[in-house]
DNA sequence: CTCCATGTTTAGAA
DNA sequence: CTTCTAAACATGGA
């Protein structure tokens, strides 16, 4: 669950969940994807304290503590949240436990443990030093035009680039150009301002329509590129044949006639 | 068995 | 210095 919207939904689990529970113990059955820390060091730096607030960077989770200790959760390509009783069976592929009182623990999942938990004095620390841009919905107009035009290479790829914009991954850049009728290849330096400016609200309304329907691909809309991205899918406007091409290392699925290679295109976003 | 997968980091090449 | 590519990480699904 890994790009800004499956990691804002995860904030909201995480407040309704175990926000102002006491943490009573740390578990880690897989401590490898603890970073330079422990459960031991975990439990001794938040137990007895409660979870008093939450945040996200681009797909940085944070959980303040009532003691001033921040965690940091990244959830690589498979992590997740599980609120459970603590009476239940530990879920499957949990990596790390926080037991909290009232009997409802939470556990951090994850399959592939290509996540991350991390301590950190505050959010704002953790950001400097992984080098993390602005957070995608924090961005304005302006702002945008310079990140997104700055330097060269692929406007996919510098939609992905977690330095310059903080959030987005290989998924939603595409529904964001989709939407945007951009080829995900086209170098940064060519594209026109009315096409920057489609990209810009394009983002905006992809990652804040995803939040409201809580990340579930399920209740996306009909018209989106996410459930035709796949290899010999169609597009969802036009029904013509989604083609894929490779930027940065991942698979980029578009629509050739939606999004054309040279330009020109009016549309909505 | 092979290929691919929502991510990041790192090393080495352009 | 910036950007790109391949590999690594660990695991499961097609």
């Amino acid at each position: 669950m890994p790009e800004l919207p499956e990691v804002e939904t995860e904030r909201r689990y995480l407040n309704a969940g175990a926000r102002h529970r006491r943490v009573v113990g740390v578990r880690a059955p897989h401590p490898d994807v603890l970073l330079d820390t422990s459960a031991v060091a975990l439990g001794r730096r938040l137990k007895g304290h409660r979870i008093e607030s939450t945040r996200r960077h681009g797909k940085y989770l944070f959980a303040g503590f009532d003691n001033g200790a921040w965690l940091a959760m990244h959830f690589g390509m498979t992590g997740t949240l599980r609120c459970y009783r603590h009476d239940l069976p530990v879920p499957d592929y949990a990596a790390v436990l926080f037991l909290l009182e009232d009997g409802r623990d939470l556990a951090y999942l994850s399959r592939r443990r290509l996540g991350r938990i991390s301590l950190v004095d505050s959010p704002d620390e953790l950001i400097a030093q992984r080098r993390l841009g602005p957070d995608a919905l924090s961005i304005g107009s302006i702002a945008f035009c310079d990140l997104i035009t700055g330097g060269r290479g692929a406007v996919k790829a510098r939609l992905m680039d977690q330095a310059r914009i903080a959030g987005i991954g290989n998924e939603y850049s595409d529904e964001i150009l989709f939407r945007a009728g951009v080829h995900p290849a086209r170098p940064v330096t060519g594209l026109s301002k009315e096409e920057v400016g489609r990209l810009h609200r394009s983002m905006r309304a992809v990652l804040r329509k995803a939040i409201a329907l809580r990340a579930d691909p399920e209740k996306y809309p009909a018209s989106w590129l996410m459930a035709n991205r796949r290899r010999n899918g169609s597009c969802p406007v036009c029904g013509g044949a989604i083609s894929t091409t490779t930027v940065s290392g991942r698979t980029g699925y578009f629509c050739p006639r939606c999004q054309p290679r040279h330009g020109k295109r009016d549309n909505r976003a």
